[in-house]
DNA sequence: CAGGAATAATTCAACCTTAAATCGTCTTTG
DNA sequence: CAAAGACGATTTAAGGTTGAATTATTCCTG
């Protein structure tokens, strides 16, 4: 797709705004792992059990979708929360295909303990920016995050068959 | 994985500036993988490639530096580039400890022909941004990756609010 | 209503990632 | 010079991640 490129520059721009987003989000994730490892918590475990007493009983489809992942991936997170008795199975009644995860007592209490200092940690680390840069952030991110999911512009003539 | 905690505003904002920043890269991160796949590319793989193209043959410790990644991990990707003869070890001479990865003809063949469009794509989806949006964008990631990487903060006699 | 399509979950193989333990190779120092 | 320590790389164990194949269940259609 030869259009008239704005010469390296542009590209040099886009590259570098590339990298250093990435390396914030490595960043960021590594202090907040520090953090949660003192519950002897992954982020994706993390994650779970947030979802899970924020918007109640979940099943693992749903928890998938959620979380932008695949179904194996949540049944590996799963697995290891439920291990370690922090969240319990139940077969669907109506539909015995599905999974609904619950918090059990025991992930109830962890999470609720665990996600106030983990947001005060994040809130911690946004404060070297002002109010105004951080809604733009979310808002310019918001619209990279959406350009990237988009349909591959490169398509050819012939796999417009959606 | 929107958060649906009501808290002080501060933390709202940040929080999703938080999540927003890291669904782009995760959302970026498929995109682009998506790409690399055509030339059966993990992104790390890429990742150590691109380097030694362009900063010449490193000992893996200076990769594990420039990546941010463990040692064990540079191994690793090392191991799957080496078999597939994209790159070779070469025992230092001087000093035994180093390995020096380089990369072999396959090696720079592949990488040479597999950058120009992954920087394309990368321009491409960043396109959706301004140039100054692109610019800004760098600039408060890099604050932001500091701040993360700064010190833990650890209990000073005044922030202890446990 | 029976058989096939669809769907939720699991399993599997391959790769990435880390921390910790280990191996070989310097380097330092008593 | 030899023992001790530092240092690069590898191995190992544990968890995360995916796509593909499999299993169990439900839905649908002829």
């Amino acid at each position: 797709m030869p259009t008239h490129h704005k010469g390296p520059e542009e590209e040099r721009i886009a590259l570098d705004a590339f990298i250093t987003l990435f390396r914030a989000a490595d960043s960021l994730n590594r202090r907040l792992s520090a953090g949660l490892a003192r519950a002897a918590l992954t982020a994706p475990q993390f994650g779970v059990l947030e979802t899970l007493l924020h918007l109640g009983p979940l099943c693992q489809k749903d928890l998938a979708r959620k979380h932008l992942r695949s179904g194996a991936n949540i049944t590996m997170v799963v697995d290891n929360l439920e291990r370690r008795g922090l969240v319990e199975r139940v077969r669907g009644e109506k539909d015995r295909r599905f999974m609904t995860v619950h918090l059990t007592p025991a992930g109830r209490r962890l999470i609720t303990r665990t996600f106030p200092p983990h947001a005060r940690a994040i809130t911690e680390v946004f404060s070297v920016l002002t109010r105004e840069e951080q809604i733009h952030l979310a808002h310019v991110c918001k619209r990279l995050g959406t350009a990237a999911l988009g349909g591959p512009k490169e398509a050819s003539a012939e796999d417009d068959t959606r």
